[in-house]
DNA sequence: CTTGACATAGAACTAATGTTCCGGTATAAT
DNA sequence: ATTATACCGGAACATTAGTTCTATGTCAAG
């Protein structure tokens, strides 16, 4: 970020500054007399002085006759500009399969073009990274309330647990699909959660790939 | 989870309202003359009065002999479903019956303590107001892939499609609840999505109020 | 040196804003 | 009917806050 020079004085940089702290503590903007007992300027006029000097450069924006009527300007705030984050936005992959399997063009979700995205606030789930989106096609995991159309946020991870929801891709089939997965001895078993359907045996655990595990789901209804 | 009700008139809404819009727009929050003119209150102490009242509920905060020395709380703000910066926050409100209803403490969710909030990004809904959000208790909707603990995302609307979930409150009963409704005739059936469960029929169609549609579904794995 | 732009200070003034008091109305409980 | 309470309106008042005016000091340019 281009830092431009404004000229300011080191008082100017002061009241700009105690403008955004007021205003982020208090709730309200602070008074020209405030200004000036936290700058250190006994003279009411000399602050207002230096507000339009402030103004001037579009730093902040005032409402004349308005007690405390001045704000920073978007230009302003964002010489402050904490944290533009908070947000996060998770890519939609691709589809998965979550039915009869059918082939999924990749291997590597990694590197799809994202069709879309889920964008979540930052928080609401644990760990930022690691974090991709498949929208479910199919209904083999409708005992499980995933369906199709669904958008399932995954963990990217190979370590489940037994019984844990994932999207597993089957090496020699070239197919990835979204079932519960057990580890039984020396075979593997994805299970669907759905009773008219079977579950799929693979003899050799080395053909199975987690490629992440289920950790939210989203429905649009209608 | 004790929500609270917090017994509002309609004109400590409409301040409250104003309050927020206000300062989202100017920078800062208005003076009670401001406020008084817009809500259509002559006297200042009136004005004065009310916002005690909302002090007291803890939804705003009031610095004394300071002019526009007030600010929502947190609980005030996170009343107003708040856009920053493309993204969204929702308020849970409560709890909703989706089982065999359970007394529901108020019928207005507008007004009451919202326990958490659902934070979306912009554009991922369409209008940003009138959403609202309740946490799920019981799993009458289980056949529409709703499970307890799951999180509902609605709009608040009086008018619905047949068939549609809503949130219904039950004003004899003074019980809200997740279901299906269907306007049949002179009755109102309320049709929970579990096969184990049988529809509710309510003769008088005046006593059942829709508080919003079923709009999205959020369900945590783990 | 003089000038003018710039920055500052102090004080007076005007406008805005918050506070208080007093009276009135409506409603429910006693 | 009486009382208590919540709510409202008007007006006077006190304080806070924005504006304006005058005066001073600095400093670089002419």
């Amino acid at each position: 970020m281009e830092s431009r020079d404004y000229r300011l004085t080191d008082r100017q940089r002061r009241i700009l500054r105690f403008i955004w702290d007021f205003s982020d503590e208090r709730g309200y903007p602070p008074s020209i007399r405030e200004i000036g007992k936290a700058v250190g300027i006994s003279s009411t006029s000399v602050v207002n002085y230096n507000l339009e000097k402030l103004e001037r450069e579009d730093l902040i924006e005032r409402d004349r006759k308005q007690s405390r009527g001045l704000r920073l300007s978007e230009i302003g705030a964002s010489l402050f500009a904490t944290r533009s984050e908070g947000m996060l936005s998770i890519p939609i992959l691709g589809m998965i399969a979550a039915g009869e399997p059918i082939p999924v063009p990749a291997s590597d979700f990694g590197v799809m073009a994202p069709e879309d995205t889920v964008e979540l606030a930052e928080g609401i789930l644990g760990k930022t990274s690691d974090l991709f989106a498949l929208r479910v096609k199919g209904d083999s995991m409708i005992d499980a309330l995933i369906n199709d159309g669904d958008v399932v946020v995954m963990r990217h991870t190979q370590s489940i647990e037994n019984g844990e929801m994932a999207a597993v891709w089957l090496r020699d089939k070239e197919e990835t699909t979204l079932k519960r997965v057990y580890w039984e001895n020396d075979r593997v078993r994805l299970q669907p959660d759905n009773p008219t359907m079977g579950p799929i045996f693979v003899d050799d655990p080395s053909q199975v790939e987690v490629q992440g595990k289920v950790v939210m789901v989203i429905r649009h209804v209608q």
